[in-house]
DNA sequence: GCGACAG
DNA sequence: ATCTTGTCGC
């Protein structure tokens, strides 16, 4: 990777490394065009087991078109941080760079598990990653981010494709995102050398009858299984 | 002080 | 994240 990960012995340290990394996001849209044909989409998710003190990542590629995997990867650790709302990444960045580490692909564009630019102080998990490892990076969450100035709660359409955006102090840093007729929305939004339309263009074709990314959902089942076969 | 709070 | 059966709908 580009720039090591370190674990922060408090909190506050965890707040400034954000601070400080958050300057390094490339607000581009550098990363590759949606449905650029050949584009290998990797999908990261993790897995834990707090009483064994256990966390395992997964790393899954597809193929952007054809949504067939093409790779797999994963990695299994001691937990280096606790849960704490907006420092998921401390949490979870270990596990996912060492099983990216292991995936015999290089990924034109990382869907994470979480938020990208939606975040507090604008850099979740998905900015994180992109930052550290300068790979194209998008974030789509399954719960909305708790934002500063959250606007009145525009209604989103009912249909799949239908968006409302996410503001944060007039700044449109993420989107509502309908993938389902019907159904909840996720909340996608930027993370490095993706623009938030791209971000959202991405997320369309990975959730082709489903809610969630199809990237999401195999890399959550494999790190899952991971666990379950040991680590 | 209390509630809210990605995974 | 994780603890967990059934149930409604297509």
């Amino acid at each position: 990777m580009t720039l090591p990960h370190t674990t922060p012995a408090s909190e506050a340290e965890a707040v400034a490394v954000q601070l400080r990394l958050r300057e390094r996001v490339v607000a581009d849209s550098s990363g590759p065009a949606p449905g650029a044909p050949g584009t290998v989409v990797v999908g990261v998710d993790v897995a834990y087991d707090d009483d064994r003190d256990l966390v395992a990542a997964a790393a899954v590629a597809l193929d952007a078109a054809s949504l067939e995997v093409v790779a797999e990867a994963t990695a299994a650790g001691p937990v280096a941080f606790p849960y704490v709302p907006g420092l998921l990444a401390f949490r979870e960045l270990p596990a996912v760079l060492a099983a990216l580490d292991r995936l015999t692909v290089a990924p034109d564009l990382v869907v994470c598990d979480g938020y990208g630019l939606a975040h507090p102080r604008r850099f979740g998990l998905a900015s994180h990653l992109g930052v550290l490892t300068d790979l194209p990076t998008i974030g789509v969450a399954k719960n909305p981010p708790p934002l500063a100035v959250r606007e009145p709660p525009r209604p989103l359409a009912p249909g799949r494709g239908a968006t409302a955006p996410l503001l944060d102090a007039g700044d449109e840093v993420g989107r509502a995102l309908r993938t389902r007729d019907g159904v909840r929305p996720v909340y996608v939004s930027p993370g490095h050398r993706t623009t938030l339309d791209d971000a959202c263009a991405h997320t369309l074709p990975l959730t082709v009858g489903v809610r969630l990314p199809q990237t999401t959902r195999l890399a959550d089942r494999l790190c899952r299984d991971t666990l379950a076969s040991g680590g």
